[in-house]
DNA sequence: ACTTACAAACAGACTGATTGGTTTTTTTGA
DNA sequence: TCAAAAAAACCAATCAGTCTGTTTGTAAGT
C-alpha cells in the first residue's frame, strides 16, 4: 500500500499465519469460543478474510493450529520454571506460585478450557485435539519427573502427585470465573503446597 | 390435541416450565452451550416456541432458571450422600467414589461447566450466576463441615480440605473430556483420598 | 537484464443456514 | 367476557464457508 517492503512468499505466509494464530488464542482467552468468529479473528489479526481462508480453510483448522502453538508455548514456559527450580533461582513455594500465576493470568489456560469445552460437543474437534492434549501431558510428566521425586513412591508416585496438582489448578481456575477472591485462592494454594510437600520434594534437594 | 385432560392454568404453567428447565439442563449436558438453541430446547421439551418465550422471554432467563434448579438438585443429592456417610450406610472410601460418580455421570457437572465457561464471556450472565454459585458453595460448606472434622485445623481446615477435593474433582472432570482412561482416574481418586485422610476424618467416627 | 507466464497470497462480496427475539393468532381456563 | 397460555409465522443479525477478482513473488525463456 505505502512502502512495499519486499518479502518472500514464505515470509508473507509465515507472518500472516502467526498473526492469525495469535489472534485466535487471544480471542478465545478474552471473549470465549462462543464469541470467537472467523471474521472476528481476521479483523483482530489485521488480515483479510480471504487470507484467512487461504491459510486455514475451516474454523476447525484454525482452532487446531492455534491450540498446537499455544500448548507448545505453555510447555516451554513450564520448562523454564522447572529449570529455575532445579538451578535454585526458584524455591519450592515460589515455583508453585509462579505456575498458578501462569495458569490464572497467562494466555493459555482459559483458551484451552474454551477449546476443551467446545470439543465436548464436537466429535471431530475432540478427535483432533485428543492427541495434542496427550502430547502436552507427556511433556508435563517428563518435566515434572525430572524436577520432583516421590518420598513414598508406594503410596503416591511423583506422576500422580503432578496430576493431582494440575487438577487442583484446573479446578481453581474454573472456580475463579465466578468467584474472584484472592485470599481464598491463596489459602487453597498454600494447602496444596502443604499436602504435596509430604509426598514429593524437588529433585535437586534430594541429591 | 387428542384427549383434553383438564388442568388448572397453574398446573399447565408448572408442567411447561418443568419440561423446559429439564430439557435445558439435558441439552447443556449432552451437546454443550454452543449447540443449545432456544428452538432446540423447545423441541426437546415437546413445547412450542411460543410457550417457551411466554415463560422465559430470553435465553438467559431460561439458562439462569435451569441453573438454579440444577444446583438445587445437586446439593440435595450431596446431602443424601453425606447423610449416608453420617449414619454408616457409606464408608469414607465409598463416599468419595459416589461423589466422583455423581460428578462424572450425573446431570449436573458438565452442564454447570458449560454455563460457567459461557459466563466467562458474558458479563450479564456472569452477574446473574455469581450469587447462585456462592449460594451453592455455602451449602457445600455447611454439608461438609457437618460431615468431616479436621485433624490439624491449624494446618489445614476442614473447609479448605473440602475446596481442595472439589477442585480436584473439577479438574479431573475437565480432563476427562479429552482423556478417557478409567484406570488413571481411579488412581487419582485413590491418591486424593489418601492425602485427604491425613487431614480430615468423618465426624461420626470422631465422636 | 528484462519480459512473460504462472501460482501463491490476499481482498472482499456473496450465500444459505441458524440464531434469539418479536408479533400475531388461536386455544384454554377463570 | 377476559386474561393467561400456547402456537406459529416472522424478522434482523450473525455465522462459516464459497466464489470471484486482484496483487505479489518466482522462475523460465530470451
Amino acid at each position: 500500500m505505502t512502502v512495499a517492503t519486499r518479502r518472500t512468499q514464505d515470509q508473507r505466509s509465515a507472518e500472516t499465519r502467526r498473526l492469525l494464530l495469535s489472534a485466535t488464542v487471544k480471542m478465545l482467552m478474552e471473549v470465549g469460543y462462543a464469541n470467537t468468529s472467523t471474521a472476528g479473528i481476521a479483523k483482530r489479526a489485521g488480515v483479510s478474510r480471504g487470507a484467512q481462508t487461504h491459510h486455514y480453510p475451516s474454523k476447525m483448522a484454525l482452532i487446531v493450529a492455534a491450540t498446537e502453538e499455544m500448548f507448545g508455548n505453555f510447555a516451554s514456559r513450564l520448562e523454564v520454571l522447572a529449570a529455575d527450580l532445579n538451578n535454585g533461582d526458584l524455591d519450592y513455594d515460589k515455583f508453585f506460585e509462579a505456575v498458578w500465576e501462569e495458569v490464572l493470568h497467562g494466555d493459555w489456560f482459559y483458551s484451552s478450557l474454551e477449546i476443551i469445552v467446545a470439543a465436548r460437543g464436537d466429535t471431530e474437534l475432540r478427535e483432533q485435539l485428543s492427541p495434542l492434549i496427550i502430547d502436552l501431558h507427556q511433556r508435563f510428566e517428563r518435566i515434572w519427573t525430572e524436577t520432583f521425586v516421590a518420598l513414598n513412591p508406594d503410596v503416591i508416585t511423583s506422576k500422580v502427585a503432578l496430576n493431582l496438582a494440575l487438577n487442583v489448578f484446573r479446578g481453581m481456575a474454573v472456580q475463579a470465573v465466578l468467584r474472584r477472591d484472592e485470599a481464598y485462592f491463596r489459602e487453597m494454594l498454600m494447602a496444596l503446597k502443604t499436602m504435596l510437600a509430604s509426598h514429593v520434594q524437588p529433585a535437586k534437594s534430594a541429591q
